[in-house]
DNA sequence: CTGAAAGCGCTTACAG
DNA sequence: CTGAAAGCGCTTACAG
């Protein structure tokens, strides 16, 4: 171990007591100029670094946040957590990451991280916890201090940040049915899922509502993965009566879908108009660049990192946003256009 | 703040002191049998969880450590993250994350990490940072408990895991000479960094090797992104004698390079054989499917993690593993052809 | 405005 | 095998 310098040796140097350096450092207002002078010469001299161990157990808080993945690989998390990370760095929070299966595999459980101390609040960006795993949150005293992301649990009573997924969908449909398109089919999400779910339920509301039909077998069951989209591509090719366009659950099964519609030589939008939902990075560069819905990922991010701070740093339970809602926008780029 | 139980509380129903509490935890097999039953009756009753914090500072470690990324939102280095985690949390260890551009912003420095007890250790997955924070790693007393990834600063004396650059190239090179190509263009990854220099060297090398001819503009300058991969496209368009075949950096430039190309009705690989390096996720579904060169992300964020630990828990200099090298393999799809 | 003192919850020589 | 005691490095009422 490296040798520091401690308050004690500070205060020695200044020729003050520990309490007035600590004062001096978190809250300098409270000491008299000359003090505030000699302190941080001393703390320049001896180069002293705060030991946030000592605080964080004296405190009894950790300085940082749990941020719960699915699946660390899934680059649609990466902007998220940029997000976040911005917002508790400029707060002087730390940002710790875990992913479901791995706290799984380690025979942790998940409140641990709450109550041992190594973290004051978590962003959970994984609707498909365990019902098991959800009740225990639930129930557990820190649960205040656990905010869902992007996902959520249908029934569970978490604070949220989530996007508008419905009006999303709705602005999709509208946007193929401007166009002119009359017969459209919806990709889904995994089954289970809650954005799966909304976006499926929006889907079918809005094409009543627009007085379109829709076969059954326009809904075409996938989850969010190029490979899904590959898939429903080929039920597409296999369908009689052909939708003129297709509204995707994401810009991956929108890509797996274009992808393979290639492979057998169809031609987006001229064949079909497709679109997707995340405007993901790739979406724009896409061949074609793909219309799709954007989710502000970095503005998810930055919301649930500053809601859940709220949370944390709250003794009471005043009035706490325990819901934002993050709006989407159409993004119309050159996978959709007329049925010709 | 909620209350949770103590080793006191542990202690006082199992009716031993806290010391013995403390040893049947972390040491089981040196307390007697009876013992070891009374405690852990009375950790199930109390609902003991240790406090990390409290730990850390009688330990004086911080039992997690620091992954530096120059930027959260590449989906690049996702994969590596798990790999890292996956190691970490199978060692009790906690993952912090943070990117080069924050650190700086928050007026922090790098070390103050290490100095600070929030991290024993750094992962730093940026070969480009500042060459004073360079320095000042190398001469803080901690710098053996920083190891580099993937990237590393040249002439710099920290532990790194790097993957096989030169080979990888040089297979690349050899794949597209096997198939024909004897006109072989370069795109560049981004001015200064390792391993664009690296890839960049063998290849020259390795034409030369093979008795090709390479002409200055063959060596298309790039960044290993997208849209550098739409530049040289164009450049490679506007050349009056177009090599047969390109070997990128990256794979995002291959498929930034092949997308410009399809916008001007070029066949990949019938009018040219492109390939890329990395092989993320995406290569293998896209149009056409990318030849590139495999690196193995998991075992680069396992083995960094890895030989980060054996430094943080070995007090003396042992002797430490100071630079692994990942293989890498060729991975043969569509984009790459014989030439016509 | 400042200091003496207690204490956050652990671990670990030391003694028995 | 077990316990009493010290101490990791801070912060914060309390008293002056």
């Amino acid at each position: 171990m490296v040798k520091t310098s401690t308050l004690q040796d500070v205060a020695r140097v200044a020729k003050v007591s520990t309490a007035t350096v600590s004062r001096t450092l978190s809250n300098p207002d409270v000491v008299s100029e000359s003090t505030r002078r000699r302190v941080s010469e001393a703390v320049k001299v001896t180069g002293y670094r705060i030991n946030r161990a000592a605080r964080n157990l004296r405190t009894q808080r950790a300085h940082s946040v749990l941020v719960l993945l699915p699946d660390l690989t899934n680059p649609f998390f990466s902007t998220i957590l940029e997000g976040i990370s911005r917002h508790l760095s400029q707060q002087g929070y730390s940002m710790l990451i875990a992913s479901t299966e791995q706290v799984h595999a380690s025979g942790e459980r998940l409140i641990d991280y709450l109550d041992d101390a190594r973290a004051d609040g978590m962003i959970v960006l994984d609707g498909g916890l365990d019902p098991d795993v959800v009740e225990m949150l639930e129930n557990a005293p820190q649960a205040k201090r656990i905010l869902f992301a992007c996902e959520w649990v249908d029934g569970a009573t978490f604070a949220s940040v989530r996007c508008q997924n419905r009006q999303g969908t709705r602005a999709a449909v509208n946007h193929l049915f401007d166009l002119g398109h009359r017969n459209i089919a919806h990709v889904t999400g995994p089954v289970g899922n809650v954005l799966m779910q909304a976006r499926k339920d929006a889907f079918v509301d809005e094409t009543k509502k627009l007085g379109l039909i829709l076969r059954p077998e326009w809904l075409i069951a996938g989850d969010f993965s190029l490979a899904a989209g590959c898939l429903a591509a080929q039920a597409w090719i296999a369908m009689h009566n052909r939708p003129t366009a297709v509204f995707c659950a994401s810009d991956q099964l929108a890509m797996g879908f274009i992808s393979e519609l290639s492979r057998h030589d169809f031609k987006v939008p001229k064949d079909v108009s497709v679109m997707g939902f995340d405007d993901i990075d790739l979406a724009e560069q896409f061949i074609p660049p793909l219309t799709s819905v954007r989710q502000d990922r970095l503005l998810i991010g930055e919301t649930a990192a500053k809601m859940l701070m709220a949370r944390v740093k709250t003794p009471g339970d005043d009035q706490l946003e325990h819901a934002a809602v993050i709006p989407v926008s159409l993004v119309t780029r050159e996978s959709t256009a007329a049925p010709k």
